[in-house]
DNA sequence: CCAATTTTGTACTATATAGTACAGTTTATT
DNA sequence: AATAAACTGTACTATATAGTACAAAATTGG
């Protein structure tokens, strides 16, 4: 059980194919692409990800969830506000500095780049849109606990719908350059949120 | 100017290649997946589309234009209650036979597919989309001389919202299989047509 | 029927791709 | 230092892919 340690970090690696993925899309990333970004050879690869590029799709929306949902999650059960917060972070997708680029969400792009075959990778962008509508769902029910919502929507609902309106603007962003435009849109969808 | 004539009837292998596009997605959808439905030889393929598979694909979004929102304006110039029009297709895509099943947005779908260097199929599945806005905006406006909507929105608000709420079902249908929680939504999102 | 024109199928090419084999390298433990 | 374990790079394979070349076929107008 000893060996020669990895030369490379894997989370740091993960991160570089996290960047191909997300701008050149799963089915357009080549291998050839990855391991470039990576900078390792193939046979570290297929060393370290026995399932080749599925398992390190696979491995890559961990890393995404880990690094940008849990965030969203921390915040939005510490902050004050958190109604606040879900205006602040919709409104600031519309800005060209938006956080996420013009490259979209990563796991509803999944949805749509991944072919039939790969079902499994479906099933796991799924499952972490559903998490995010949980973090939505506990945001706005933290909300209506401290007061801040009147709505008689429930919280459930009202976390499909943020989701939803994520998914959207996601797309509509690839459409509509015209930042203004975008923000009216986000403002009319968080009128929900009364 | 005579000649031999073709064998084939354009418009019906381009509804094929369009099947194959929809279900596949463009990147993953083969050369030979599209001959094989179309039915012709490769000497017909790109004797009739000089341009392969790009230039099958831009005058497949033609089709779906043609075939689908035109469709769609006529039914919502000519309708007694475009208001009502608007609900009914909207809830129709919550349904088990919504007629875009599970494919998506053909549009939505190519801006999310297509990769970066073929920006000019992304500029024209961008337009696409910009149509189908004009479409509802127009129903809206149509709507509002009817005075069947009092919002203080305008028209053009309101058809950029619908388009976004479009973008947005047609990613959400494909984590969300629960139908009722899908008609919830739409019923949220409806309710801003007042 | 002949020639011009258009369409078609087959065979071919060149390239890119994912993945494997394996010998050699590096390090921890003893 | 010896050994075992873990890692790495190169060379290779097999396949799939988009696209081309071109000769043969079909049809119309003269």
């Amino acid at each position: 059980m000893a060996g020669r340690p990895k030369i490379y970090d894997e989370t740091a690696i993960l991160d570089k194919a996290v960047e191909v993925f997300w701008e050149k899309g799963y089915a357009n990333a080549t291998a050839d692409d990855l391991l470039h970004a990576m900078g390792i050879g193939k046979g570290s690869f297929y060393f370290a990800f026995k399932g080749g590029k599925e398992e390190l799709f696979r491995k890559s929306m961990d890393r995404v969830v880990e690094l940008n949902f849990q965030a969203i999650r921390e915040s939005l059960v510490t902050c004050e506000n958190p109604v606040q917060f879900i205006r602040d972070f919709f409104f600031s997708l519309t800005g060209a500095d938006s956080p996420i680029g013009n490259k979209g969400c990563y796991f509803g792009n999944a949805l749509i780049q991944v072919s039939a075959d790969d079902s499994g990778l479906k099933l796991i962008a799924g499952k972490y849109l559903h998490l995010l509508e949980e973090i939505f769902t506990e945001a706005v029910q933290r909300g209506k606990d401290l007061g801040l919502l009147q709505t008689k929507e429930p919280a459930e609902a009202l976390g499909a719908y943020l989701v939803n309106l994520w998914n959207g603007l996601n797309v509509t962003r690839r459409m509509e350059t015209d930042q203004q435009k975008l923000a009216e849109l986000v403002r009319m969808n968080l009128n929900i949120l009364n």
